[in-house]
DNA sequence: CCTTGTTTATGATTATGATCATATCAGACG
DNA sequence: CGTCTGATATGATCATAATCATAAACAAGG
């Protein structure tokens, strides 16, 4: 979202994160401005059984647990890496000046809100009024869309059925039956269980 | 949102809508900033069958249908009157210059967008990790803390049953089932099918 | 090449909310 | 006051995804 070399001039930090480490938990206070350098992390709710909603997957370059920046709340989810990552963090208060002094990045981050709950509309949307193969084929048409999650090369889906799963509110078992029957629906290929669409 | 006078001296105008109007269809492209100055709107997606996700009620001072406003793209949802209403609508460039020109509304909309995802996020979390009980109970809560859709004096909270249902990918049925199951464990107040809690 | 752990796959059974059918209630209005 | 309409209520049945159980495939590492 922002350039590391404008973040580091105003002072923001490199952080080295394990992999399967928690970054930020759900319920606690947010002081900074979170930003992805490499590698990957969720952003997760957990349920009563320890069932996992992925709200978002993030990917280097993007920014996450914005929220309590902007209405000074708590975090409403949880940050955890996937694999061994690096965030570089700036505090709050300076990165609302950041925000002051460049009205242009203020209107991205405008921007990625509004594409963020447009995503999320969507979300709603299909969980509320359309079953497993619809949404799991809205949410690939997004991936594809927005070239999150996939290889802009090959359009390989890069998420396990157990990520699609938690990403949908359905079981890893449904998916599977769900995929199936969209492939033999000609509206994706699997190839030794990956995902081509 | 942005105060009347404002958004007048900005060459707002008014626009009287009847009730059951559609005042633009998802899909469509933007081009206007909508506040409602009376009555009360829906934000919603239509189904396959014709079955309505109501994404949020609008009360009279809210601002709608924003998106296109910020990333160029089309309505995620239609808006539909419920009542006689009046809104106040501004061009799109002039809601930018205005922007602009108040780095404060700004903010404050940022804010907003925040609160919503904020919304949204926890919305997502119901619909894919708990049943019809705690969906609605966490809907209502939010309406407690919030102070919408809710009569603030004594509690009652302002929808049907069916617009209930509607905002939790539930049945009719289900969310008077569910309705009559938190009253028998205490934990809200059903007089002449009214709710309060 | 074999071993180990994770992911994908598939069948059988069950539980839950949707659906269908009807009935009752509350409020508005002449 | 009766009439009408939209909302609430309740029982019976059904369909679908969850759950449980188990197996096969694949990737990584020595």
């Amino acid at each position: 979202m922002i350039s590391i070399d404008t973040l580091l001039a105003w002072g923001a930090t490199y952080k080295k994160i394990g992999p399967h480490e928690t970054i930020f938990r759900e319920g606690t206070e947010g002081h900074f401005y979170h930003q992805l350098v490499s590698g990957s992390v969720r952003w997760i709710n957990i349920g009563d059984e320890g069932n996992e909603f992925i709200q978002q997957m993030i990917e280097p370059g993007e920014s996450f647990g914005e929220y309590p920046l902007f209405d000074g709340s708590v975090y409403a989810g949880s940050a955890m890496s996937n694999t061994e990552s690096v965030i570089i963090r700036l505090h709050k208060h300076t990165f609302r000046q950041l925000l002051k002094e460049y009205p242009e990045i203020h209107f991205a981050f405008t921007k990625l809100f509004s594409e963020r709950l447009r995503f999320k509309s969507l979300l709603l949307k299909e969980l509320s009024c359309f079953g497993p193969e619809h949404r799991i084929s809205t949410l690939f048409n997004y991936f594809k869309e927005s070239k999150k999650n996939i290889c802009y090369q090959c359009s390989q889906i890069r998420l396990t059925r157990q990520q699609i799963a938690n990403m949908t509110g359905l079981r890893v078992e449904t998916v599977i039956r769900s995929i199936k029957n969209l492939q033999h629906k000609g509206e994706l290929v699997i190839d030794r269980g990956k995902i081509y669409c």
